[in-house]
RNA sequence: GCCCGGAUGGCGGAAUAGGUAGACGCGCUGGACUUAAAAUCCAGUUUCCAGUAACGGAAGUACGGGUUCGAUUCCCGUUCCGGGUACCA
């Protein structure tokens, strides 16, 4: 038997195949355990180093608990719909279903090459109508329910229409848009199309307007991605927010249970702050400020009602609705002008910006409590859809009102003195209330009680509790998503799709183009006309498909429903999920609520739908760039040259059949990136340097990459290169580069396949694992990967003799043996229960050189390092297994268990400290008491040298950690 | 801007109920084996000072403070880097 990787691979990936070793039963007799993935998104460069990461500490998670004797369901799909491959689609011609059943299909490949134990017979795919059929029923019934604020949960929209009908919105507690009042009578007497308006004010799944990124050059709505500085990112055009009529997600309904819900699942700290604040709960009160000459109030929510006399100012969102009502003739044209700017900004540049910008309507409204009057403004760093999209302004007690009054000359009123707490910022709720009336004296948790008591008083306020969290935009306006299962009638009353007509599959299309807005679908025509009326032709985002997919693999092949509900009994929840940090909010909060949306209609038995997250962390690669310069020759002309990174403007040199000149580095010069695959990583002086090569240059011609044709059109743009030479002889340019994100637009993506072939999937796996903690960010490198090979070699040699035979003797193995591989198993185990897969590969390494420095090729000892080592290796270990006489995959063999026994120590290395630093170490008996320890310290002549001529103060013995002396 | 995370040798990292900082691996240096190279094996490798040598000395976990007999670990402040910021997935 060789230790030749590739064959090892190839046999027992074709074994696994074959015999379906991971398939997985819905056996309700074993304990279950469910390891999901993120489900990637299938694009166009492939799989790179960056997404195994994930996908093998799942899989030796997998592997073990298969080991332990769980019913192991650990699947993989593909979160197929999406943006890129409908602008590919665009681009090139190519259809959406096309590029993505290739990528898909290469996807596969390259994951069933990392050895990962998924059951590819539970493989999904959101853009298959098989799959989408239920995104569409479960979004139907969002339509079809509302939420009861009462019972707190989900009911069917019958039941809220019944309720309207014989009470109107009398005793009706249901979560809304706006607050709407009707009698019984009122409702039986509308419309059909004046109650189905009435009602979507409560639908969890409803139609609102809602502000879009809009390009009236491209005549389609952007992504936020596809927009820099207010400009397409595509022809650099603007792009200003729109008002369109979307359809959205009432996830604001569910806010207080998916901020209850952190308390029962086990994720980071970090990562359930993140989600609280996205959700982002706060108490404060409401109120209602008169407006002079107006018949309606403006109502804002604050926190700091406590502050109401220091109000004077407020300021509203720019698209508050009473704008244009508020806008006076005189300052009708500053208006104008100021929603012009905040049409162009992004709402992350509005919630960035740090200068002060804004506009003064020209009206007034009246302070509830002392009758004064306030300015109102309008100003970007107030959101619509955060609170009420009003704010009152307290320049004294809050910072950028305090800015705000300052650039606008608006009088600030002191109304809380913080002396009797120093340090305190404005941001800290204490003080005692100054300049306020009948608040005067007050500490502010006070004050904020009484203020609020006053407003409910006066009938100008409430007690409120308010969320960040918005409802959820569910609406896009392209093709390659879910259509929406709805039909409008004569009337444009909307009706959910019945479900025996689902799905609604995507009519077969060839442009994709959004035209002034509308979806693609609207051009469809055959396909968006019914007998029973018109369909919606907007589509649904990705996340559709993606928050409820870990429910479709429980029972994936269910015509009948999404997922049975005996099955959904039987596996619960996902009990480890892994992926990328950057879905800790968004893809895990969706996805929570379809949850818990799904828990109240009783399709599901959990609240939660993952019990444990762990977010692996990006893996970063250089970004190599090549400098374009300019040479200067001496008769003036302009020469554009390749140059090395680190030559500088100005440095004087010569090109043959150019002549003599110098370097300049202006706005013709530049750098262009460089495919990272040809570049040469070296290091000088311990600083890492990035070059490319002349040979590489030469090759990039016939090369027929990707890439390459890229990069022949960038080479083009130099007439020449001003080659260094390195120690060899070789000529070479010195690049510059910085770690980002793999992508295919930096061309950095590094593949993984290269690598397997190279040196063997198991060594990759093991390489990966080996980079660091799983969950922290490290840039890619192969630097170290020989090493893991070189352990593995070692490891193999434990068992096969250098005839390439098995070696292992029956003798029994010696207490020392044992002790090594006892104390790997204990480690071993322990570390994958706390997701240290690093610190596993470390043990291993330890327990290999251990051994082979014993020459132990005992078989009690090397039989169970195999079982132990199958989740990390697993092509190697079925090699092992089978050559030792294990019957059967070693992944279904039994997990070994820890005999303490051979753990015990006899004694402790204690280390020796005189005020807390180390000088001597010292072996006493483990089981020592504190006091013995001390004598026997005391008694030790290193000990007493440390301490001559010095006074002992105190001593401090920790049994079995350390001791310390004290002295002075 | 706001929210979250991170920072330890030349490099990836190890060690937290506070108790020997640098396990393991890479790289580098020297040696063995070899005609030679590769592979393999052995030794050394935080920095500075001192030294023929030794269980020699000092400093050291981004930076500045604090708590403690003792801080990489806990607390306060700062800097830099990464992720998210609601239509990339």
């Amino acid at each position: 038997m060789k230790f030749d990787v590739q064959a090892i691979d190839e046999r027992w990936q074709r074994y696994w195949k074959e015999h379906k070793t991971y398939r997985t039963t819905n056996d309700t007799t074993k304990p279950k355990y469910y390891v999901l993935d993120m489900f990637p998104y299938p694009s166009g460069a492939g799989l790179h180093v960056g997404h195994p990461l994930g996908y093998i500490g799942s899989d030796i998670v997998a592997r073990s608990k298969r080991q332990q004797g769980f019913n192991v369901l650990h699947p993989m799909g593909f979160d197929a719909f999406g943006l890129p491959a409908e602008q590919y689609a665009i681009d090139t011609g190519v259809h959406p279903s096309v590029s993505t059943a290739i990528n898909t299909k290469r996807y596969q490949e390259q994951m069933e090459r990392l050895g990962l134990s998924y059951d590819w017979d539970r493989a999904v795919n959101t853009s298959d109508p098989n799959y989408y059929k239920w995104t569409q029923w479960i979004i139907g019934q969002v339509f079809e329910h509302w939420y009861d604020k009462h019972l707190d949960r989900a009911r069917p929209i019958g039941e809220l229409i019944a309720h309207l009908e014989q009470h109107g919105t009398e005793g009706l507690h249901a979560a809304e848009s706006v607050a709407q009042h009707c009698t019984a009578a009122a409702f039986r007497g509308m419309s059909a199309k004046e109650q189905s308006d009435f009602l979507m004010n409560y639908r969890l799944a409803f139609r609102s307007v809602s502000y879009v990124n809009w390009c009236e050059a491209l005549g389609t709505v952007l992504a936020n991605d596809e927009v820099k500085d207010g400009r397409s990112e595509r022809g650099n055009h603007p792009v200003v927010q729109k008002p369109m009529l979307q359809w959205s997600l009432r996830i604001t309904a569910y806010a207080e249970r998916l901020l209850q819900g952190l308390e029962e699942v086990d994720y980071s700290d970090g990562l359930k702050a993140q989600q609280r604040n996205w959700i982002g709960r706060s108490t404060g009160a409401q109120a209602f400020f008169d407006i002079q000459g107006h018949d309606q109030p403006l109502e804002v929510f604050t926190t700091r009602p406590d502050t109401i006399f220091g109000v004077t100012f407020m300021v509203i969102a720019p698209e508050h609705e009473l704008v244009e009502q508020l806008t006076t003739p005189e300052q009708a044209q500053e208006i104008k002008d100021y929603l012009a700017y905040v049409g162009s900004r992004s709402e992350v540049d509005r919630q960035a910006e740090t200068k002060v910008t804004g506009a003064f309507t020209g009206s007034y409204c009246i302070n509830p409590l002392n009758g004064a009057l306030v300015p109102i403004y309008i100003a970007e760093y107030v959101l619509k859809d955060y609170g009420t999209g009003a704010i009152m302004a307290v320049p004294s007690d809050d910072e950028r009102d305090k800015r705000f009054a300052e650039k606008f000359g608006i009088e600030i009123i002191d109304v809380i003195d913080k002396s009797n707490y120093p340090g305190a910022t404005l941001k800290d709720k204490v003080g005692i209330l100054i300049n306020s009336d009948f608040l005067n004296g007050m500490e502010v948790p006070d004050a904020i009680e009484a203020a609020t008591a006053k407003l409910r008083e006066l009938g100008r306020g409430e007690e409120q509790v308010n969320f960040r969290i918005r409802d959820l935009v569910f609406s896009r306006q392209r093709y390659w998503g879910e259509p929406w299962p709805i039909i409008y009638d004569a009337n444009d009353v909307p009706h959910l799709v019945p479900e025996a007509d689902l799905p609604v599959e995507l009519p077969a299309m060839e442009d994709f183009r959004a035209v002034s807005g509308e979806s693609p679908l609207k051009r469809a025509t055959d396909w968006n006309t019914t007998p029973q009326g018109r369909r919606e032709t907007d589509t649904m985002p990705a996340t559709a498909g993606s928050n409820w997919y870990y429910l479709r693999y429980m029972d994936p092949h269910n015509s009948e429903e999404f997922v049975d509900r005996k099955v959904a009994d039987y596996w619960q929840d996902v009990d480890l999920y892994v992926g990328g940090a950057e879905h800790a909010v968004s893809h895990i909060l969706y996805s929570r609520l379809i949850h818990k949306f799904l828990f109240d209609l009783g399709k599901v038995p959990t609240q939660e739908p993952y019990r444990k997250l762990l977010n692996q962390g990006m893996i970063g690669a250089p970004i190599t760039s090549i400098q374009l310069g300019v040479l200067l020759t001496e008769d003036g002309q302009r020469h554009p040259v390749w140059v090395g990174a680190n030559v500088a403007e100005g440095t004087p040199l010569e090109v043959e059949g150019l002549g003599k000149g110098h370097l300049v580095l202006d706005e013709s010069a530049g750098t262009r990136k460089v495919p990272l695959r040809i570049v040469e990583e070296s290091s000088v002086n311990n600083i890492p340097s990035f070059r490319i090569y002349k040979e590489a240059v030469e090759q990039i011609a016939q090369d027929e990459a990707q890439d390459a044709a890229y990069f022949r059109t960038v080479l083009q743009q130099g007439s020449s290169f001003i080659w260094e030479k390195d120690k060899e002889g070789r000529l070479y340019l010195e690049l510059s580069a910085q770690v980002g994100k793999m992508s295919k637009r930096y061309h950095n993506v590094i593949n993984p396949d290269d690598i397997s072939v190279r040196y063997g999937t198991d060594c990759f796996r093991m390489y990966e694992m080996f980079l660091g903690p799983i969950d922290q960010a490290k840039p890619w490198s192969v630097s170290g990967i020989d090493g893991v090979y070189r352990f593995l070699r070692r490891f193999w040699n434990l068992y096969v003799g250098n005839d390439d035979r098995l070696n292992v003797s029956s003798v029994a193995p010696s207490k020392e043996e044992m002790k090594v591989l006892h104390t790997l198993i204990k480690k071993v185990t322990e570390d994958i229960d706390k997701l240290s897969f690093n610190t596993c590969i470390s043990a291993f390494m330890v327990a290999a050189n251990e051994l082979s420095r014993l020459k132990c090729n005992k078989e009690a000892v090397l039989e169970p390092m195999v079982r132990l080592i199958a989740p990390f290796a697993p092509h190697i270990a079925e090699e092992l297994f089978a050559a030792l006489g294990g019957q059967g995959s070693v992944h279904h063999a039994a997990w070994p268990e820890v005999e303490e026994q051979w753990l015990v120590e006899d004694s402790f290395t204690y280390p020796i400290a005189f005020n807390g630093k180390t000088k001597l170490t010292l072996d006493f008996p483990a089981d020592a008491t504190a006091e013995e320890v001390e004598t026997l310290a005391r008694a030790n002549s290193g000990v007493q040298q440390q301490l001559e001529g010095k006074a002992v103060r105190k001593v401090i013995v920790v049994p079995k950690r350390m001791i310390n002396f004290v002295v002075g």
